[in-house]
RNA sequence: GGGGCGGUAGCUCAAUUGGUUAGAGUACCGGACUGUCGAUCCGGUGGUUGCGGGUUCGAGUCCCGUCCGCCUCGCCA
């Protein structure tokens, strides 16, 4: 249909006859005199130009009727500009004289154009009208991205060995974990598949299948509420290793990392640093630190211990005999906001106050030093007894602030961890994307943590994560109810973070019956439970599983750190809403009763679904 | 499940303290124009102010409910 792409004709092509297809991305008619029509498709623009007093009135005629997004042929001969040369375009140079245009489809009014110039419509709009936005040069990138994303993986694992297999969609329904899709069998009345939350399992099972190494680009699937970095249905890149430590995992990963920047983005990823769980959370109170940039936090318990001021001292008493790191331990911790004093209103403060309310703390004292040295604000006169000391542990200078925390550790940990990344951002300390890479593995994670609510023990990965090879009689040997003991055992896990981002996870499996029964019981799943739900993975670790590991990498998050982009939904084609609707099909959406009967199912919703009627 | 922001023309937005016939840009329609390139200039069509109640002489604006989108806490082994 066509001899060349609207993004190819160069001048070397002058004087030749071509045919173009495409849409018509914008049309200039200087009416008596000459039409410009910018065709446009994946591949860039072409300038087509008709003029009035040499072409046949039937082309013009035509060309008289074309608007924003027609889709067309034209044929012609390609020449350079004689009013001169568009810089912006590859094609710049030449345009088009058409002398046969051929309207392949009428459009109908757009409801908006794609293009990258001015405001976006809401994004509402846009996933309703996704064919439209997916025209959008930005959006056309992150397709192409995604793609090259796609090719280097499998080239990458493929030169690794890697076995590329295929796991079931349909698949069993296993506690812990995420919230699961369902789907009912219609051969077994009452019975249900899940979708899979990862294929886990399955992944492990291949290792004892002697596969070696497998890799795979899966779908998986979390019925749990989005975020703009977080869909109910994603793709991991998963993979798993026979016969290997985590350094051979890792070694794996920083290659395929190195080879994904490098190829996509042409940068050279710098040395991945290594930093535990405990170090992460010391210093940044998050295990993904953005290492980006300052703002480490301290703790100041001992001093804070020596003042009278109230929130202090309530705090330290919680638990104030427990063992170091203890999450529930009283602790005062601080951040130092050099130049803060300044650029850190009291307006500012006062809604950090509130804002942390949202971790469980109370509030956020403050304590600014002045130009001359001196401490202001509400809490000085408390901390006046312990200046000299709280200057030097947190290095302070005039027209610095202090932001505390003082709580058990967990929660003014995860406080000032979260409050260090709203500072950055409001003080435009981050880098811009592009200008800093900065990868760490994160290792050496507790194996356990304590649901907040229920107050169970969960696993911090998942329950077939080895505890790290020095811990394991230990952990044998924990009492379930040793929170200290149990909270201290680690893992053989890790996470790889990007600039404060995890973009994958992993660990060394157990392979070794008496430790995956001693997880399942801190988990609280009698071996009648665990047998039922996990016999096909206990089993077969029992007939020669070889010791094994493996890690998956989000596709998505990838994506998005290569595109620059903070949104999830700009990298996935056809995403999903946050209550989980595909506005361009309108799914979810009802079935007919004979389709229920058929899998056995009654429903117990008796009104019109909300969405029916979308706005 | 909780908190926040938003929903006004096809699209992006405006509309004073609750007060005249809800405006502008753009798209679309018509006209003018020979080198544009986000063309330009002139004119025009286009509105259930998300939906349902309420308060009021009077509601885009205030109140209640509800739906939808985004951000977020919980959740996400």
């Amino acid at each position: 249909m066509r001899t060349h792409t609207c993004g190819q004709i160069r001048e070397s092509d002058v004087g030749k006859a071509v045919t173009l297809c495409g849409w018509v991305n914008s049309y200039r008619d200087h009416g008596t005199g000459l039409i410009f029509i910018d065709v446009r498709d994946r591949f860039g623009l072409t300038q087509l130009v008709f003029n009035r007093e040499d072409a046949p009135q039937s082309l013009l005629d035509v060309a008289d009727t074309l608007r924003n997004e027609d889709v067309l042929t034209a044929s012609g001969t390609v020449r350079v500009r004689t009013g001169g040369p568009n810089p912006k375009l590859g094609t710049g140079k030449v345009e088009v004289v058409v002398s046969d245009l051929r309207v392949l489809n009428k459009t109908e009014n757009p409801p908006f154009l794609p293009d990258d110039m001015g405001a976006l419509p809401a994004e509402e709009t846009r996933l309703r009208h996704r064919y439209i936005d997916l025209r959008r040069p930005t959006m056309q990138r992150a397709l192409l991205t995604r793609h090259k994303v796609y090719q280097v993986t499998r080239r990458y694992f493929d030169e690794n060995g890697f076995l590329e297999v295929e796991t079931p969609i349909l698949y069993k329904s296993t506690p812990e974990g995420a919230r699961e899709f369902i789907v009912p069998s219609r051969h077994i009345p009452g019975s249900w598949y899940a979708l899979p939350q990862s294929p886990q399992l399955f992944k492990q099972i291949l290792m004892v299948s002697g596969i070696d190494r497998y890799m795979q680009v899966c779908r998986c699937f979390r019925d749990e509420d989005p975020r703009a970095d977080r869909q109910s249905e994603f793709t991991q890149i998963d993979l798993e290793m026979s016969f290997v430590r985590r350094e051979d995992v890792m070694a794996m990963m920083e290659g395929f990392a190195r080879r994904l920047w490098g190829e996509v983005l042409g940068v050279t990823v710098p040395p991945v640093q290594r930093m535990t769980y405990r170090e992460c959370m010391e210093r940044y109170g998050i295990d993904r630190p953005d290492t980006r940039y300052g703002l480490e936090i301290r703790d100041v318990s001992a001093i804070a211990a020596r003042t009278e001021f109230r929130v202090f001292r309530d705090a330290l008493a919680k638990n104030a005999g427990a063992r170091e790191f203890f999450s529930k331990k009283g602790v005062v911790k601080a951040i130092r906001v050099p130049g803060g004093a300044d650029r850190l209103t009291r307006k500012i403060t006062d809604g950090y106050s509130e804002w942390v309310r949202t971790f469980g703390a109370g509030g956020v004292p403050v304590v600014k030093v002045n130009a001359q040295g001196a401490f202001e604000t509400g809490v000085a006169k408390f901390l006046e007894p312990v200046k000299a000391d709280l200057a030097a542990a947190m290095g302070l200078e005039p027209g610095d602030t202090v932001l505390f925390a003082a709580d058990t550790y967990a929660v003014a940990t995860k406080t000032l961890g979260e409050l260090r990344q709203k500072v950055a951002r409001d003080l435009g300390l981050v880098p811009e994307w592009g200008k800093a890479w900065n990868f760490l593995w994160m290792i050496d994670p507790p194996m356990f943590e304590r649901n907040k609510d229920t107050g169970k023990w969960v696993a911090m990965h998942h329950p077939f994560t080895s505890p790290r090879e020095d811990q394991r009689d230990a952990f044998v040997a924990a009492g379930e109810d040793d929170d200290e003991a149990v909270e201290s055992i680690v893992s053989a896990g890790y996470d790889l973070v990007v600039n404060g981002s995890e973009i994958g996870g992993g660990s060394i499996r157990i392979h070794e019956p008496a430790v995956q029964s001693k997880v399942f019981q801190l988990l609280g799943l009698s071996p009648q439970m665990a047998e039922e739900k996990f016999s096909f993975l206990l089993e077969a670790l029992r007939f020669g599983a070889p010791p094994h590991g493996g890690i998956a990498f989000g596709l998505d998050r990838l994506v998005m750190h290569l595109c620059g982009t903070e949104n999830i939904r700009d990298v996935i084609a056809f995403p999903k809403t946050q209550i989980g609707a595909d506005l361009l099909t309108r799914a979810p959406g009802p079935v007919g009763d004979d389709q229920l009967r058929e899998v056995h199912v009654k429903s117990t919703w008796q009104s019109e679904p909300p969405l029916k009627g979308v706005s």
